[in-house]
DNA sequence: TGAATTCAATGTTAATTAAGGTTAAAAGAA
DNA sequence: TTCTTTTAACCTTAATTAACATTGAATTCA
């Protein structure tokens, strides 16, 4: 994802865009408001994150500018105006969004992937991929993979394994799989969640470093490692 | 336009419901966690304010829950929490915007304008388009593309990818597709769910990384990538 | 103390039930 | 007609329930 990033102090814009390159955006920065168009038609970015006072054009110009060529393109104002009218004036001239200086990056970041998951060009948030001894487990896909061969696993399997996965040798309540898989703790779930811890370690037999520990009366313990 | 607003504290909650219907929106008002989601199905909002810290059941939880059955609502989080990460939290559970308390009306209303235009650009705007794999989607003209060649579909059949395309990498309730597709949910358009949904995992096939995964009991979970 | 006993908790496997998949034929629309 | 939608019939699979087996900590007894 690429960041057209207008900033005018060296030093903050420095942080900031290292600080996206970090959580592997590609930012282009850009000093002076004159050169912002010409770098915009350029580099084609996905999303632009605009300080307001610059010297030449301000912020406000500028996205009023990129507005006429780009109608979805998210734009998101980062500025010492703290001011309400300064604020509407950003989302009347096209903003999405406003954030005052000073700002942590954890939220300018969340802001910016909120922002391109809206315009869709973020398909999603969490592509997350467990790796579980020589397994490898993709929830979103329901997957358990191992050697490049997938078995499909099913709703309650996928969500028993999810929780095991992301507490690896750590202890389990019983009583917390219950109510995140089941949504209750009754009697006949609980007979429920043995059946699928059978069956789990059924399928993760294969790699004779994993185990689905029982601590009797408490939970289980996810032993991965060798 | 229709906002569900989620306050326990009466008095600021009837000063920001006013300002909101002098602005023409139509407003609920729920001061208890619990009751949220039915009037939620009921009321059938186009936006959500919620406050987080809320008898009953907090804000993060009913956005979640909402999420599950609605993946393009936008849902603002109003809140006396400024912590940056209650504000992580509120865009992790599926937030679309963080508004710290106090805040000015205009400002909470420029908000709510930008996001109603931001999911209304892919809503209702002539060229929608969605990227599904690599495959992409016009609702508008009921079009399946893939590698320039089109599929026509029928008019169910583009309802159904509509509101798959539009909830990819979460899971979407069986009932809430025949709500939007059949209008209702009884017994016989359960069967045609299942029929129609064997169509699109037909012509969705040629693209592995698609997925259309069976939640039994639940729904489907249409899963795109990796 | 240590061995024997007990019993609730969990393991395992199989049967049952209900949800959904698939395909084709019938019914409606255009 | 021709295409879409609905209905129907039959098939497959996940989730639950049930039945019986095993385990291990707690209790009792020698």
């Amino acid at each position: 994802m690429k960041i057209l990033y207008v900033e005018d102090e060296p030093f903050l814009g420095r942080i900031v865009k290292e600080s996206l390159e970090v959580r592997d955006f590609e930012v282009r920065m850009v000093a002076d408001g004159k050169l912002v168009l010409s770098v915009f038609e350029e580099f084609k970015p996905d999303i632009c994150v605009l300080d307001i006072m610059l010297p030449n054009k301000d912020g406000y110009s500028i996205a009023q500018i990129i507005r006429q060529s780009n109608g979805s393109i998210p734009i998101i104002f980062v500025t010492a105006k703290t001011q309400t009218e300064d604020l509407l004036k950003g989302f009347e001239v096209g903003g999405n969004d406003y954030l005052r200086k000073p700002f942590s990056m954890e939220e300018l970041i969340a802001r910016v992937n909120n922002l391109l998951q809206l315009t869709q060009k973020l398909t999603s948030t969490s592509n997350q991929l467990f790796k579980i001894g020589t397994f490898e487990f993709v929830p979103q896909r329901y997957e358990l993979r191992k050697n490049g061969t997938a078995r499909k696993l099913s709703h309650r399997e996928a969500m028993l394994l999810h929780i095991l996965a992301e507490n690896q040798n750590m202890n389990i309540d019983r009583k917390t799989i219950l109510m995140r898989v089941w949504g209750d703790d009754s009697f006949f779930n609980s007979r429920n969640l043995d059946v699928y811890i059978t069956k789990l370690r059924d399928y993760l037999r294969e790699d004779p470093a994993i185990e689905i520990i029982t601590i009797k009366g408490v939970g289980y313990h996810f032993a991965v490692g060798n």
